[in-house]
DNA sequence: TAGATTGTTAATCGATTAACAATC
DNA sequence: TAGATTGTTAATCGATTAACAATC
């Protein structure tokens, strides 16, 4: 791997590669050159080389890329190789959706525990997991080797709760409040912002390209 | 409004904008200067100015700009300033949290039908919505005036989903499954892919930059 | 009027695409 | 070996930032 930077134009292109070459997998297929990926996926074969080059170089001249090689690769660089194990703070509608996302097996990502300050809430089942009040958070973090928080609590609580989330360690965030968290440096935010996605939708209707 | 292509970059600040500027609404500011609403936002002036002049001079020199004229403007740009009405087809976990989402009213958006295949799922209440049978969703359509409709159905479904409701007359996706559609030209999708999203945020904790 | 701030042009920076020598 | 296809450099394109004249 390389030390200079990656551009987040690149990061956001690789869970697709991952996806495509997944598919590639199962269908069986052993082999692909940049040039079929890049029909496939819709791009140009010169961005799939460029971008796989930011990390190495995972082909071979004449050959093309061996399919689960590849996506191992790949695998690695997102981090999904080893599990990533999370919590997800707010157990409404939202955050059982996530917690019940059964593809999140294959990806490495495991939900290790719900929280809710509404006590209506609090002992609902998700699968196998038992929501929690928020008042057990702190313990449960300490005895827990948590590294991502998923927040899908309202918006004026998420800063807050950010705040006291990175106190208690964890470095990531995965945000679906409405609200851009201002976090320390060494942590990260993914923002999901569910409604702004919904007014580009209504952009292109409403101005057809 | 100009007739040049707009970037999809721009395109994807605007709900930003948006969201930003009804703050500063909640907050009874008046009038906010470019320099101004780039320190909040965390952008360049330039960027703030050269954004907003992609659709019309709005603002006024030695005064910057109007933060409720502003807004609306905004709001139309996007489509947002007259009622969406969309139907969302799957209702599990996904579908009744975006049905149940209290902020789409404040954004003209209106959530009129909820449809699913699973005999189980069919009658379950989501606020004054009934999930109805896919068998009624012909009828339904017919007589409702529907322009989104967000799909909350696994990926195998997906496809042929956007192929019928297509022929229904839809022509905006929301499109909450793990595949990229293949739409005719005079459709549109926004996708939101939940893992590839969480796969920022593991290869950003894995990655420390 | 003087000061402030826009709208817009020009300069810079970065990302994408094209081209091709290296090499399997 | 000849053909295929990568890895990588160079060219192009587009987006962001800087600068400033226009003007409220």
């Amino acid at each position: 791997m390389n030390n200079r930077k990656i551009s987040s134009a690149v990061i956001r292109r690789l869970p697709r590669y991952y996806r495509y070459l997944s598919e590639l997998i199962d269908n069986g297929t052993e082999r692909v050159s940049s040039n079929e990926l890049s029909k496939l996926m819709n791009v140009t074969a010169s961005q799939v080389r460029q971008d796989l080059n930011n990390f190495g170089g995972f082909g071979q001249q004449g050959y093309g890329y061996n399919v689960s090689f590849l996506r191992d690769e790949i695998a690695k660089i997102l981090g999904i190789d080893s599990p990533n194990q999370m919590i997800i703070i707010g157990g409404g509608n939202l955050g059982c959706a996530i917690a019940g996302y059964p593809k999140f097996e294959s990806r490495n990502f495991v939900v290790k525990g719900i929280f809710d300050v509404d006590p209506h809430i609090v002992g609902k089942k998700v699968r196998d997991i038992t929501v929690m009040p928020l008042s057990e958070l702190d313990v449960f973090i300490a005895h827990n080797d948590i590294s991502i928080a998923a927040l899908t609590v309202p918006k004026e609580a998420a800063k807050d709760m950010a705040k006291k989330l990175y106190s208690l360690g964890i470095r990531a965030f995965w945000n679906f409040a409405h609200v851009d968290l201002e976090l320390p440096k060494d942590a990260f935010s993914e923002n999901v912002h569910l409604s702004d996605s919904l007014m580009q939708l209504t952009y292109m209707l409403n101005n057809k390209k």
